[in-house]
RNA sequence: AAUGCAGCCGGCCUUAUCGCUUCCCGUUUUACGGGGGGAGGAAAGUCCGGGCAACACAGGGCAGCGUACUUCCUAACGGGAAGGUGUCUUGCCGCGUAGCGCCUCGCGCGAGACGAAGCAGGGCAACAGAUAGUGCCACAGAAAACAAGUAGCCACGCCCCUGGUGUGGUCAUAGUGAAAAGGUGGUGUAAGAGACCACCGCCCCAAGGGUGACUGCGGGGGCACGGCAAACCUUACGCGUUGAAAGGUCAAAUAUGUCACGCUCCCGAAAGGGAUCCUGUAGCCCGCAGGAAUCUCAGCGUGACGGGUAGACUGAUGGAUCCUGGCCGUGAGGCCACGGACAGAUAAAUGAUGAGGCCUCCGCGCAAGCGGAGGGACAGAACCCGGCUUAUACGGCUGCAUUUUUU
RNA sequence: GGCUCCGUAGUACAAUGGAUAGUAUUUCAGAUUCCGAUUCUGACGAUGCAGGUUCGAUUCCUGCCGGGGCUA
C-alpha cells in the first residue's frame, strides 16, 4: 500500500467503537480542532480515524464536505508521522472553528496534533497509566 | 446603439502529481496493474402529482381534506399550452365639455386636457355561485341595503309676520366615507326627479357563429339587482392509510419462544334460530364480517417449526431515459428511425496541490497593455421520475416599448 | 430521509378582521427612606420577512426565514 494512499477500512464506521471513542476516549484541544483518542486492542491492522463538522458552525453541506475533505487530506499526507507507534488508535477530529480556512493551516493543525499523540504514547507507562 | 419589461439558454477550460469510489479485463485471489464512468439547473425547500412497496378493504350515507373560466397536453398533477372574460398600462380615431390630477399645496397637463365608449400592442388575474340561505360592512355621515326622510329647497295654511310653525312634494344640494342606489348634457317643473329626450352604460329575450368558455345580428325594458365566499356556506369533481428508517433475504450473541385453530348463554335431537357484550371495517352512522369462562397481564387444549437484535446483502439505479434526424400539431406535446451507456455513495466517494489559458472586479494608462484580487455566482445526489417555488457572479439569444444617431 | 407544530416588548402570555396592539415582569427616571428592599407614579420597548384578498390584516391566503417535537 502507498503510503500517501487512505482505504476505506482506515476510516471509522462502526457505531460501537465509535460510542467506546466518545464515551471513554481521551482528547486534547488545538486552536481549530478538537482531537479524541482511544487505543485499539492488539489485533488492529490499522488506525482508524473519523473526521467531523458541527452542522452549528456551517449551516450548508457544500461548506461542511469541504471541510472535512481538507481535513481528511491533510492527514492522508501526514499519517507517516504515527508508522513508528506500537498500538494502533481510534482517532476523531471534530472542527471547532467558525470559519473556513485555507487548507495549508488545516494541515499544519493536523501535523501538531499527530506529534502531540506520538508525544503522548512514547511516555513512560507510568505517567501514562 | 443604450435603457427598461417579458421569456429562453449557457453557467470555466486544458494539463501534471498524490488520493477516493464503482464497473470490466488480467495477474492471481494478499493485493497489484491496465482501461471506462463519477454532482446540479436548481442536486435545495419538501409545496403538489405519479411509480414502487407493505397493510387495509362487501356496499351506502354524513363528515373531513383538496381543487374551481373553457378546451386540450399528460402516467398524473394544485403543472403546462392555446383560447375566453375581466383589469392595468401605452398609442390611435371620433363624441361631449371646461377645467383636471397628485402623498408633498406647490407643481404637472390643458383648450379639445379630462370623461365614458371603441380599436390595436403589451402586462397581470386563487377567474364557479352574492337571484339558495345566514352573517359582516368599525369611525364618520341624515342615511350603509325591503333605502331613509335630518338639514335644505318648493307649494299651501296658521301665528306674536326681515321670523316661527304645521301639512304636503322632492332627493336635484349637504361636511362624511372604501362604497351614497346609472353617468354627461338638455327639456321640463312651484321646486325637482329616467318624469321625458340624445349619446354612453345596464338588464331581459335572442337569429347566427364556436367542441366549449363565450360571442351577440336584431328586438324589448327607464333601469329593478351595493360589496365581501383568501366569512360561514352552496354546487360540481377528486381523495384508503403509511412511507425506502417501506419491504425482502442471510444471520453471530442472548432469551425460549413464535404462529394457526378450538373453547359464552338460551331454545332445539340435529340443522339452525335467538339474546347480551366485544372486536374489525384506522372519523361517525347504517349495514356487513368475526368472536366470547375470569382477569391489569390471560389460561387450557390440539397442530406446525422456527422467530429474531448487532451486522451484511437486497430494494438501488435501463428509466414516462439521453443525443441526432424526420413526420403530425397554432402550441404544450405525440409518433417513428438510427445511435449511445451516461453517478451509485451508505459515519456516506466525486478531493488536494501546482502550471497555462479564459472571464469578472479594482488601480495605473489616451490606447495597446501592466499590476493586484476572486478554491471565480448560487450551491453537494441519498429509492426513482414529472412539475412548482426559492437562490444565482457573469455571458449570450428572442420579442415589445422608449430615447438618441445615421440613411 | 419522512411526519408534525409554533413564531407578538428583554421574558411569560392576551387581543370577533375595526380606531393609539393589552397585562404581568424586566430596564430606566422620579417620589417615599438616613441608605437600601418593598410600595407608588411615569417612560422606553413588539406582531419573523415579502407579497396578496379586503375600505381596513396580529388575525384570512401564498411563498420564504427561523425554532421545537416525533420517528431507527
Amino acid at each position: 500500500m502507498g503510503s500517501f494512499a487512505f482505504h476505506r477500512s482506515e476510516r471509522l464506521k462502526r457505531q460501537k467503537l465509535i460510542q467506546e471513542l466518545f464515551n471513554r476516549g481521551s482528547y486534547f484541544y488545538l486552536p481549530l480542532v478538537k482531537v479524541l483518542y482511544l487505543t485499539l486492542p492488539p489485533e488492529a491492522a490499522h488506525h482508524q480515524v473519523l473526521f467531523s463538522v458541527s452542522k452549528r458552525s456551517f449551516k450548508r453541506a457544500v461548506d461542511r464536505n469541504r471541510v472535512k475533505r481538507r481535513m481528511r487530506e491533510g492527514y492522508r499526507l501526514n499519517k507517516h508521522h504515527l508508522n513508528h507507534l506500537p498500538q494502533k488508535l481510534v482517532i476523531a477530529y471534530i472542527y471547532t472553528g467558525r470559519t473556513i480556512v485555507p487548507s495549508a493551516e488545516l494541515h499544519s493543525q493536523v501535523v501538531v496534533s499527530l506529534g502531540k499523540l506520538m508525544a503522548i504514547y512514547q511516555r513512560p507507562k507510568a505517567t501514562n497509566a
